[in-house]
RNA sequence: GCCGCUAUCGUCUAGGGGUUAGGACGGGUGGUUCUCAGCCACCAAACCGGGGUUCGAAUCCCCGUAGCGGUACCA
């Protein structure tokens, strides 16, 4: 019992209440909803609550659209909260600078007990120390001289007009931190300074609201990022200040880019931006089960989880302790695997609002059926919701390009190759001018027929074929395209096609 | 500088004192097909280094090294 465990195991007894606490000053991105979903997913596991706070101490950089758009991602990926943000509940507001009154009281109860006091340094005092703490290679970069200030000297800085921030005031037995994925330890409180809780302007600060609102809230486990982790310590001492419970904390591992460094908004911008990923057409469930599996998971067999099967296997033994880079790639995957599992009618829904984004569509969807066989026809050659784009739009304009290469290559750039393309394409349009019946089946057997009682290679008719009625050498199967187009707008685009190939090759 | 965390294929990971170190993404090869995608089959690809402990270490211990995070009157 007294060697120090690799990790500290999850305690459950109380009510599961966990929170996401981000600071409106942007939008979501993929860290956050990480950090979302592994709360709300351990929360549906304990059958909790998983509250969402809004933490914009920092007024000068928090702002009510950024805190909306967070509100958007989060529901767009079906995490939705019990409890906090729009929502309120029994903790009143959970915008925390709304909740100024409630910290005003905590700060009166540290200075009171001598567990926190004034600082009236100025922030060019502060830097020079700083500096000189780090040549000197101190341990912190504030010393506490503030600490025992006489009356005099206070009176002074008053007349000055300096407006005093509020320190609290570390304490100096060592403080044992346990998290239930890094394990447990004690940080020597010589590495701890005196943290500025409260700034002069009168907002409190992060390290003292947070510890605040996880007791007053009653959360009991707090899941959130390692970049928190030295932060621990310092909201720690200042619980056991206030004499408030410390929940249970467990840091997950960073979500890292392919350099290995820590995802963000400031190195990289909109790319970590859910958002985006719903603008490209990622589904949200293949969100997250790309997003769980970054330091989750949960045997050696299973990639694909539904929802529900994560809410019934997450748990936080689980999660590593290391950080996980983003692999586009694999989310890729995923979400071509989602978008498949959709049925047609499901898809078409899908992707109608992206055809309408690209002009391609009105508003008013008339042609229903058709929109279905299009889908159809795709099949499983989406890897996101916006490909349907570039793979459909000539089903929807003549206005298209012949791709250089695929000219070059099918229909030839020797006039005798020409040649030889022209009369391919004049026979197969007067097959199809002439057929009994417009579906696929005729229309296969009889260009079949064609090329094989002419000694055609079925490649080189169906590609020669394909530019003209889709200007690129790839897509779905042409029979499909080819009843799907209707048989005048065929017959129009072989037209066309032919006109090009008499021109200069 | 200081404090802290981490370390299995390119990536996400499983495993863990004796295994051909497993799976998935990505990559490659072949097959199917009117193209592409898909699908099927196969292939390449890893235990950071050095010392211990041990019959045996990728696994346990120590020391390095590297990477990352933090180091604000941001969160």
């Amino acid at each position: 019992m007294n060697e120090t465990p690799d990790r500290a195991t999850t305690v459950v007894k109380d009510p599961v209440r966990v929170r996401m606490a981000p600071s409106p000053t942007g939008y979501l991105h993929i860290g956050g909803a990480r950090t979302a979903l592994f709360n709300w997913l351990f929360a549906k596991h304990y059958n909790g609550k998983f509250i969402l706070r809004i933490d914009d101490t920092d007024m000068a950089r928090s702002t009510d659209e950024s805190m909306h758009e967070i509100y958007t991602a989060l529901k767009w990926l079906g995490l939705e909260w019990d409890e906090g943000g729009d929502k309120g509940g029994p903790c009143g507001t959970y915008v925390q600078s709304e909740r100024k009154a409630i910290y005003e009281g905590y700060v009166a109860q540290l200075l009171e007990s001598g567990n926190a006091y004034h600082c009236y340094c100025t922030p060019e005092e502060l830097e020079e120390i700083r500096t000189q703490a780090r040549g000197n290679k101190q341990l912190r970069s504030y010393d506490g001289r503030c600490r025992d200030l006489t009356s005099e000297v206070v009176e002074r800085y008053v007349a000055e007009g300096r407006k005093p921030t509020v320190r609290i005031k570390m304490p100096e037995t060592p403080i044992r931190v346990d998290d239930i994925i890094l394990g447990s330890r004690n940080i020597d409180p010589a590495t701890l300074e005196d943290e500025v809780i409260v700034r002069s302007n009168g907002m409190p600060n992060y390290n003292l609201t947070s510890i605040i609102d996880d007791a007053v809230m009653k959360i009991t486990h707090v899941i959130r990022g390692t970049e928190h982790l030295n932060n621990t310590p310092k909201q720690i001492a200042i619980a056991i200040a206030l004499g408030l419970n410390v929940p249970q904390f467990a840091h997950i591992p960073l979500v890292l880019d392919s350099s290995g460094r820590k995802m963000s908004k400031r190195h990289h911008g909109d790319l970590v931006a859910v958002n985006r990923y719903r603008e490209q057409g990622y589904l949200p469930k293949a969100m997250l089960n790309f997003v769980v599996r970054l330091g989750w998971s949960y045997d050696d067999k299973q990639e694909i989880f539904s929802v529900d099967e994560l809410i019934e296997k997450f748990d936080l033994e689980r999660v590593g302790k290391s950080g996980s880079v983003f692999d586009i790639k694999k989310l890729e995957w995923l979400n071509s695997h989602y978008i498949n599992q959709l049925d047609v009618a499901a898809r078409t829904d899908a992707v109608i609002p992206f055809w309408q984004e690209a002009g391609l569509l009105n508003n008013s969807i008339e042609n229903r059926s058709w929109l279905e066989d299009i889908v159809a026809a795709v099949g499983e050659r989406l890897t996101t919701l916006q490909d349907i784009v570039p793979q459909t739009s000539y089903f929807f304009t003549d206005a298209f390009e012949y791709d250089p290469k695929a000219v070059k290559k099918w229909w030839g750039n020797s006039e005798e190759k020409r040649e030889r393309t022209r009369a391919i394409l004049t026979n197969i349009s007067q097959i199809l001018e002439e057929i009994p019946t417009f579906d696929i089946e005729t229309i296969e057997a009889a260009i079949w027929k064609y090329t094989d009682e002419n000694n055609i290679k079925r490649v080189a008719a169906m590609q020669g074929l394909r530019i003209a009625l889709t200007g690129t050498s790839f897509g779905p199967s042409l029979f499909d395209i080819v009843v799907i187009l209707s048989r005048a707008t065929v017959l129009k685009r072989v037209q066309k096609a032919l006109e090009f190939l008499s021109g200069n090759p």
